[in-house]
RNA sequence: CGGGGUGUAGUUCAGCUUGGUAGAACACUUGCCUUGGGAGCAAGGGGUCGCAGGUUCAAAUCCUGUCGCUCCGACCA
């Protein structure tokens, strides 16, 4: 393969693996990466990348360039160091918080390792790009970026420094945005393709990078952090945190007058039903928040049965971040830990945020911001006082109905392996980047930002791909394609017949590999398992003798058979398959 | 930030309670033997026990401090 360096043989390859685990690794795609010697931790969230890693790396940049070339990008590379100027500009600069990393140079100036290149991309194009007649232009990098991540954890899945495909795109109009928007969504279809995971686009939130749509390429895997809900019926897909969902609705029942009960120790929803012996969906809960930019008190309310979504629950309040409330805050407020509601609450104190679906309910119980006191019979659009929001915060959960058609969703793991966010003109306005457009008016850009984690997609490949002998890479992204493995390396006969093998291998263009170790075969081949490679020829007294070669699909555990003159076709066919 | 755990050979760990010559397995080196799923035998090399103080005749072990790493939590009302 063209621009790798040629490791021809194993007993020069620097492949360290490891016969015991090392204690940390948590997930399987974590496991394996360092069992199998493809990285090794330098510090929490940093990893050197070992040279069969790397080869797996340059093999999805290489996928992801040729897609992103294809779709019209030009590669660039900008700078990991980024003045805190720009991010001043932008409003980042505090925004973006303790996920920084931050320097100063001898001189006192304050700089970023760049977590994201917004910023400098726009300060880029508005000193350059004066006219519609440029646009729209799509520049990309591949390269590291760093956010201090507050908890580093499972390897390469969420590090500190990370390998980050990330495309910006420029367009003059909101048409356009969404025509570059689609050359994306397209090319990152393909790319996942072409790199043989199984894997989903779905609808996401923007999150703090802000702007118009967006969708998640996530990667389907039991080990995931994220989760995804998809329509059983029709094609809706969406992360949980944007999984949109139409308020239910409560059975006709006569109204009854609020009263208040002694409900003594019934401080959480399941003591509450318990105690009271109603299920848990007539009971509403309070979660209390506060705005970490501005400390306000945010209390939201859910069914009992319900969860909030944070997320959700940002974009209704127009909060920053969210963190949980103390106590005192929430008494001061007039609420009662563990025995809250909106009715006593000082609106002026607090942000009172009910879900859709309880504003629904009727005759439910609920908190009498008092100890050991609830309310029954309340019925939300006739006793919650006026100052109530009313909105979808609930967190989607298994079987609820899908927003589009109504049939049950179902809720899968995957890994965010890709985002791309339809930005608007966010950014271009801020650091105040504009162009002239056909009528000589002067606009900002109308921009989109792409990114693929690349390390990421390669222990997403793992997570869902590996078994416990080890790795199963898809073919298009192996460190190697086929292992040729003499069972004796000590063998001048099978040294040289593996070696007139692996010279025809690459002849015809497949990515080999020779297993020249004197080691025992046993070894060998736990070696092969351990690191994937999707074909292993093992090279043998009796196959020699018989004119047969013999090839092992890692992925199905099946041994062929094949004669000696034919066996290149029968090889090139099962890798077409991988 | 809150709460645990941990730091001893290249790696995984034991030893610490009850202070007294620093250990095992794997890995490594050399030789023999062996070669279809991480072999066997023999002989070796390798650690100022995270760091700094303190107690003691004597500290990996007890005390104090400090640094690193790691896990859980920070979506409970």
């Amino acid at each position: 393969m063209k621009g790798l360096t040629d490791f021809m043989r194993a007993s020069q390859l620097y492949a360290p693996t490891l016969r015991q685990m090392p204690a940390e690794a948590e997930t399987k795609g974590h496991k394996l990466l360092l069992r199998a010697g493809f990285i090794r931790k330098a510090a929490g969230g940093i990893y050197t990348y070992l040279p069969l890693a790397w080869r797996t790396i340059k093999k999805i940049e290489q996928i992801i360039r040729e897609e992103m070339d294809a779709a019209g990008g030009q590669e660039i590379a900008m700078p990991i160091i980024q003045p805190a100027e720009l991010w001043r500009e932008s409003g980042r600069w505090d925004v973006y918080g303790a996920e920084m990393m931050r320097l100063t140079d001898r001189h006192d100036r304050e700089f970023s390792l760049g977590p994201t290149h917004e910023e400098m991309v726009t300060a880029l194009i508005r000193d350059e790009v004066r006219s519609y007649k440029q646009l729209p232009l799509l520049l990309y990098q591949i390269q590291n970026k760093y956010r201090d991540e507050i908890r580093p954890r499972f390897g390469l899945m969420r590090g500190r420094e990370f390998i980050m495909k990330d495309l910006y795109s420029f367009d003059k109009d909101v048409d356009g945005m969404n025509t570059s928007y689609q050359k994306m969504f397209d090319a990152y279809t393909k790319i996942f393709t072409r790199c043989g995971l199984k894997f989903r686009p779905v609808e996401a939130d923007n999150g703090a990078i802000g702007g118009g749509h967006s969708h998640e390429f996530t990667v389907l895997a039991e080990s995931g952090e994220s989760n995804i809900a998809c329509c059983t019926k029709c094609s809706y897909a969406a992360s949980d945190e944007k999984a949109e969902l139409k308020p239910l609705t409560a059975a006709d029942e006569e109204l009854l007058p609020v009263d208040k009960i002694a409900t003594p120790g019934a401080h959480t929803i399941e003591l509450l039903a318990d105690y009271l012996k109603i299920p848990v969906e007539k009971t509403i809960k309070a979660v209390a928040f506060a705005d970490e930019a501005d400390g306000r008190l945010i209390l939201a309310f859910v069914r009992g049965d319900h969860e909030v979504n944070e997320t959700k629950l940002l974009n209704a309040t127009g909060a920053l971040h969210l963190v949980m409330a103390d106590d005192d805050a929430i008494k001061a407020a007039g609420g009662c830990p563990g025995f809250m509601s909106p009715i006593g609450i000082d609106g002026a104190k607090a942000v009172v945020v009910v879900d859709a679906t309880v504003a629904n309910m009727k005759n439910a119980v609920t908190g009498a911001n008092e100890v050991d006191f609830h309310y029954k019979n309340v019925t939300p659009s006739r006793d919650f006082p006026a100052f109530c929001q009313i909105a979808d915060i609930r967190l989607v959960k298994e079987g609820d109905a899908c927003p589009k058609c109504g049939a049950p969703l179902t809720l899968t793991r995957g890994i965010e392996a890709g985002q791309v966010f339809a930005l608007g003109t966010k950014y271009s306005e801020k650091l105040n980047a504009r162009f002239l457009d056909e009528t000589g008016k002067e606009k900002p850009f109308q921009m989109g930002c792409y990114g693929i984690g690349v390390g990421r997609t390669m222990q997403a490949a793992i997570e869902q791909n590996g078994d416990e002998n080890g790795i199963v890479w898809p073919r298009a992204i192996a460190p190697f394609e086929v292992a040729v493995v003499p069972i004796n390396g000590k063998d001048e006969q099978q040294l040289s017949f593996a070696q007139k093998i692996y010279d025809e291998l690459k002849t015809a263009g497949i990515d080999a590999l020779l297993d020249d170790r004197p080691e025992r075969a046993g070894v060998k081949f736990k070696d092969c398992d351990l690191i994937g490679y999707p074909l292993r020829i093992t090279v043998s007294p009796k196959g020699i003798e018989n004119g047969e070669v013999e090839v092992k699909v890692r992925k199905t555990g099946e041994i062929f058979v094949f004669a000696a003159d034919a066996y290149l076709t029968e090889v090139q066919n099962l890798l077409r398959e991988l």
